[in-house]
DNA sequence: GTGAAAGCGCTAACAG
DNA sequence: CTGTTAGCGCTTTCAC
């Protein structure tokens, strides 16, 4: 474990603890031949400061957490993701900054650990899957925990917020799609207390007039094939589904091919996300793509500067990008897809 | 921050500090009565113990790390990588040990973020992707930072080791090409310095009795187009390849297409970790499943009872599953796929 | 420009 | 069974 300490490396450098502290932080001026005795010293020593002395003296604890309430298997299969961390991770690693990730079972386990972080265990935190009215904001704001809401929350808060627009694409598929000559148009969205699965099934509400095809999934391929067969069975069918994520998606299109249905001739399929193998299915589905990684390191980056005092700012990541592949294309001939296609 | 301290627990509750600890720890004998009133004040003044200060004094952190030294790219298209994690997070998430997840750019800031590590942020790390001869090993060991490894290490090593048997996958998959006429099978690696890459292709190599047909990815989808280009540029081309993971199989299967090439008639396709959407692409892929999660989990578990003491054990977790789909089915034609078909 | 000393909030001897 | 007293290793006033 830790033994050498900031006391090993003020006698080796014959100076006191405050120097070499100060030394490193640049805290006061320092003379620069102390400054060098000290960082000599430190370097022969291999003297790395400890993090829980550091964090219980400064409150600080360099830290910044993301906790998750999500089932595990949702994680495994969520392409959103793993992209996201790495976005923030590419920005905290500037700043030597670690990222604590924790999964709770439930909302107890959730305000606990929330309570823990900001106690000593993080100095900030990224909220996802935000929901329209979320337990999470007021507690956090009571408890004084520094955050960044990562999606279009609605109410009044004083966290920062990063947004996309996910209404846009929505309306961009759905107009393809009507140009393509569909008429029934369905939507399978994930749980609508979420607000990015709200803005997408009212986006698409606001753009087919009617929430009569509107289903309400939970984004598992599960959930995707149920609400796929029900859809199917309707005395008019929707001929073309509109899915809030590629997992569900695939598994629609797997049933409604195991039904018999071509697609897209028979039925014309979307996702959203944009997993990074949609493309290559076959027929690639057509999905939308939103740079999570660039959304991490705007939370990361914003949440970092609140941190160190900034005010609370809205930024608009906007970088989703509707790839239209062979899932909607016009016709099912060989015709490979339209407009902005994408391999 | 941190307002209420257990001193403001102590007052409240009529006692002292060492009473607070103790009657939270169960460090020593409390007498029921106290540690209701104890309990009670805690609740009622919402009180956490800080974990600075608990860090500080116990010399624990109550916290495990990952150090993750890949490319973002490369974190955010891995089907391992999320999975694993979640199984971590399932085990930990019991005694309220949190993870940190640190990504760095090389191999000084490995170090350091080691070092840090090591000096009150966590009590333990877990070691993916390893090297043959993995300068992290004696790395941990000098800092005295317990450690769980996982892949199939050889060197010797006074850590834990949690392994998995690649070479059976592979030389089943291999079995299952030959039967069905295949006599020029590559394969497709990932970088050979990784231990689970090396498994893989000297199972492949001990299979088939030469290396003339082994090329070298690094695991990107790039890699897997321009080695596959190679492969198919041959004089006397392959007909079939096994790759070491899906995003790749996928990378040379589209390139082939592009080439003209039906699949698996004219080329049979393989990929290895099965990724969420593998069993969807048409072909389907035919994959090995590993079960990341578990693997996480027994990771988890071992590192937990390192850090209290335990000895450390290697632990096999054999959870390898070959799906063998329509991308290595024996014809052409219609026929759905093979033995262990899997949806 | 540097040193001395007082905490940060908790745990862990050591007494009683 | 409970109270007292030192620290854990660092930062940060306050003096000089």
């Amino acid at each position: 474990m830790s033994r050498t300490t900031i006391a090993d490396v003020a006698r080796e450098a014959g100076v006191t603890k405050a120097t070499v502290s100060h030394a490193l932080s640049g805290n006061r001026p320092i003379s620069d031949d102390t400054r060098m005795k000290v960082l000599a010293a430190a370097e022969k020593l291999n003297w790395v400061p400890s993090q829980s002395a550091r964090a219980l003296a400064t409150r600080r604890a360099n830290a910044v957490a993301v906790v998750l309430a999500r089932d595990p298997e949702v994680i495994a299969n969520d392409s959103f993701f793993p992209a996201f961390i790495a976005g923030v991770e590419s920005v905290l690693s500037e700043t030597e900054t670690a990222l604590i990730l924790q999964v709770v079972p439930g909302r107890d386990a959730e305000e606990r650990a929330y309570r823990t972080l900001s106690h000593g265990r993080a100095d900030g935190a990224l909220l996802l899957d935000l929901r329209g009215d979320d337990w999470r904001v007021p507690f956090l704001e009571e408890l004084a925990l520094p955050a960044v809401l990562v999606g279009a929350y609605e109410q009044p808060t004083s966290f920062s917020c990063i947004r996309t627009d996910d209404a846009a694409p929505v309306r961009e598929i759905v107009a393809h799609l009507r140009a393509a000559g569909h008429e029934r148009i369905a939507h399978v969205s994930g749980p609508l207390d979420y607000v990015h699965s709200r803005a997408r099934a009212d986006a698409y509400i606001a753009e087919v007039g009617t929430a009569e095809l509107l289903r309400e999934g939970d984004f598992t391929a599960a959930s995707g094939r149920d609400v796929t067969e029900e859809l199917l069975a309707l005395p008019d069918r929707p001929t073309a589904i509109l899915y809030s994520n590629d997992t569900m998606a695939i598994a629609g299109l797997s049933y409604a091919r195991s039904q018999g249905l071509v697609i897209p001739r028979d039925l014309a399929i979307s996702g959203f996300d944009d997993d990074h193998l949609s493309a290559h299915l076959s027929p690639a589905l057509t999905s939308v793509s939103s740079d999570p990684a660039a959304r991490g390191r705007a939370a990361a980056r914003i949440l970092r500067e609140v941190i160190l005092g900034a005010r609370p700012r809205t930024e608009i990541v906007d970088c989703n990008v509707v790839h239209f592949r062979e899932s909607t294309a016009p016709s099912a001939s060989a015709t490979p897809a339209v407009s902005r296609r994408t391999p």
